[in-house]
DNA sequence: GCACAACTATGCGAAAAGCGAATGTATCTG
DNA sequence: CAGATACATTCGCTTTTCGCATAGTTGTGC
């Protein structure tokens, strides 16, 4: 007996309705279905009467409600016990990020973080690159968001890959899927002036041979959005950088791909707290799922 | 996280030792090991200091087994609750069984039915296979224990398969391993008459073609015992008829293999109490490891 | 009474977890 | 330093679990 299955039966019982649980719990409708029935068999008893109307406790089930919510409540609190000496009650975890990191990826994680560890306090500062660097330096956060690589003075850790993408205006943009480069060279560009991503971009085109015609040099990523969707020029941003993508505005991928790399960054040697440590555990399973 | 590592962890912090739990418990010491490795890992908590001296519940892991323990008792508590409805609380089984299976089959099947259901009240009456098929019909018992095949009066579950053995005089016998039909035919016989066992052996030695050379007739399994360990012949007896095997016997496999099969019959049509039914599936399991 | 809608159950193949046996590693004993 | 003791790890294998797609079941409305 498995207090997962506990859990899913608790929902049920509550939502009457595999499928809803199955969604809540972020799990398929076909392992609620076992989890139940697997608990039923084990127990040898019949928890649910199922129906059109969906499911509802049988009168043992009643009970067996009673026991399940004991054992998932002292479950959580041998967690938070556990939290408590893990250090994870009442922790800290500083992040100065750059901005689409602090826009895209760190909400997620420090949702994420907090709803494990509600006692963590969590503070975010945006900023530029390097002054996150400058931060980490002078200790006034714990871990920094940058784009990788980073100088050895910093342990890093990969987070998530971020690809270049060409923004056209819509008006303008053919709906053939594959961009050529000679398709692209027509456009007059506006060049996304941020860290290093300027250079990527500039190395990436000067590698095709290709004449590359910078109309403007933006800073802010979302002028530049604007200025596509007026029909100003083409762009070329991580991904990252470019959403929510307006309307007006087409996305489509590089003839050659070009990715930038998202880390995490601590001062190296210095110790970390566990707080801290859940933070970067949290990004790095985060970042297989974010784009 | 599992009830059964819960219940492992609590073992463990009583016995301070891995590979004792593992003998307790029926499983491997890796199984232990990894049991505990799994919950600390979960919890990101040391549950217990091991070391040259067994294994120390650590501070962390004296608070966890308090929960521990609170949730494999919930989870006793799920399962007393079911037997209740399950009409498993207070049944009654009634069970007649021929000698052999009633020897060495049934006791270890009652131990395990009471170990799970405490109050289900269970009885044996040890009778020939004709006897045993009589207190059915008569509705003196629930369940009996025979030889199979049966009437179709009867409802059946194999149970177990026991194979022929020959049992020498240790004196005489050829410390071959292998023996042929025409070293046996050289002993003069003492013929287990029980049954249908002495017609199966009957037929299955006319298909040799050699002669077969019966001195004695015995229907008690333990008296030919005795004679063969006088030296006054051979015997062909189901292994669990000869069970257990005495000092001056030899027993050797038959030159072509001869099983019986045991099974559990009831009247066809009865309606079976959940406690018989409990009993049946007992069986079934034990079938797998009884020789 | 039939088709539909709302649910749950199930067969299947892939992935993950679990197991036992053997082996490795660390520590204490003499 | 050899040997004993006890937990950890690895390997090959079996069992379980999961998600997907699909089939089965049961009220409801026409």
């Amino acid at each position: 007996m498995n207090v997962e299955q506990l859990q899913i039966f608790l929902n049920v019982s509550q939502s009457r309705n595999f499928s809803a649980t199955a969604i809540e719990l972020g799990i398929s409708q076909s392992a609620v279905s076992r989890a139940i029935a697997s608990l039923e068999d084990e127990l040898g008893i019949i928890l649910l009467s199922r129906g059109r109307f969906g499911a509802r406790l049988t009168e043992v089930g009643e009970q067996m409600v009673q026991h399940a919510r004991q054992i998932v409540q002292t479950r959580e609190q041998m967690e938070r016990d556990a939290n408590v000496v893990r250090g994870l009650d009442g922790g800290r975890v500083r992040i100065a990020s750059f901005r689409s990191a602090a826009t895209h990826l760190v909400p997620p994680a420090i949702s994420r973080l907090t709803q494990r560890f509600p006692n963590i306090e969590v503070t975010l500062i945006e900023s530029a690159p390097l002054e996150v660097e400058q931060a980490l330096r002078e200790g006034a956060v714990d871990i920094g968001l940058v784009p990788l690589p980073r100088a050895s003075e910093f342990e890093t850790w990969e987070i998530a890959r971020d690809e270049f993408v060409v923004l056209l205006p819509e008006s303008e943009a053919p709906h053939a899927e594959h961009l050529s480069w000679e398709g692209l060279s027509r456009y007059s560009f506006i060049l996304y002036n941020y860290a290093e991503c300027t250079s990527m971009v500039r190395e990436h085109w000067a590698r095709t041979g290709q004449p590359f015609e910078v109309a403007y040099e933006i800073k802010e990523d979302s002028t530049i959005l604007s200025m596509v969707a007026q029909g100003l020029g083409a762009a070329i941003l991580p991904r990252l950088a470019a959403l929510p993508i307006p309307t007006g505005v087409r996305s489509c991928k590089l003839p050659v791909p070009l990715e930038r790399s998202i880390g995490a960054a601590v001062v190296a040697g210095a110790d970390r707290s566990p707080a801290v440590y859940q933070f970067i555990d949290v990004l790095r399973k985060k970042g297989m799922f974010a784009e």
